[in-house]
DNA sequence: GTATTGACTTCAT
DNA sequence: AATGAAGCCAATA
């Protein structure tokens, strides 16, 4: 038994299923955060999937730079290396980006309901 | 153990 | 549109 009943998901399946949902966001669309949490069966957890997009290696090669804020704006400082080169990627796929911000009721990813039973986890 | 931090979100100014 | 407060949760100090 497992006595420290406090993580539901251990956090190695929580990281592997973050990875998981942003790797299924299509070229040309773009997610939140908080949509990847929930979408990873995590809610409330955005915050996390920024910092597990932060860590990941390199050599993931997932789509990081289509998951933004909710708002739509991209999660780092206009004008900061990341910012620019995260702008770059997503123009490189048609997605437009203007000050520091993407409009979200026009590249929002929007999973049909097949997508939506792929992401759950059997 | 508490305090702070952060690739977040929502609501209220 | 911009800004701040509060809530949020895992990692870090």
């Amino acid at each position: 038994m497992r006595s420290r009943g406090k993580a539901q998901v251990p956090d190695k399946d929580a990281r592997h299923q973050i990875w998981r949902t942003v790797k299924m966001i299509p070229i040309g669309c773009v997610a939140s955060y908080g949509q990847v949490a929930d979408l990873a069966g995590l809610p409330g957890r955005a915050r996390w999937v920024g910092r597990v997009l932060g860590q990941s290696p390199a050599s993931m090669t997932i789509p990081w730079h289509r998951v933004l804020r909710s708002d739509g704006r991209l999660a780092f400082s206009p004008g900061s290396a990341e910012s620019a080169k995260q702008t770059g990627l997503l123009q490189e796929e048609g997605v437009v980006v203007f000050n520091n911000k993407v409009r979200m009721a026009d590249f929002q990813w929007r999973p049909s309901p097949a997508e939506l039973l792929f992401s759950l986890d059997f």
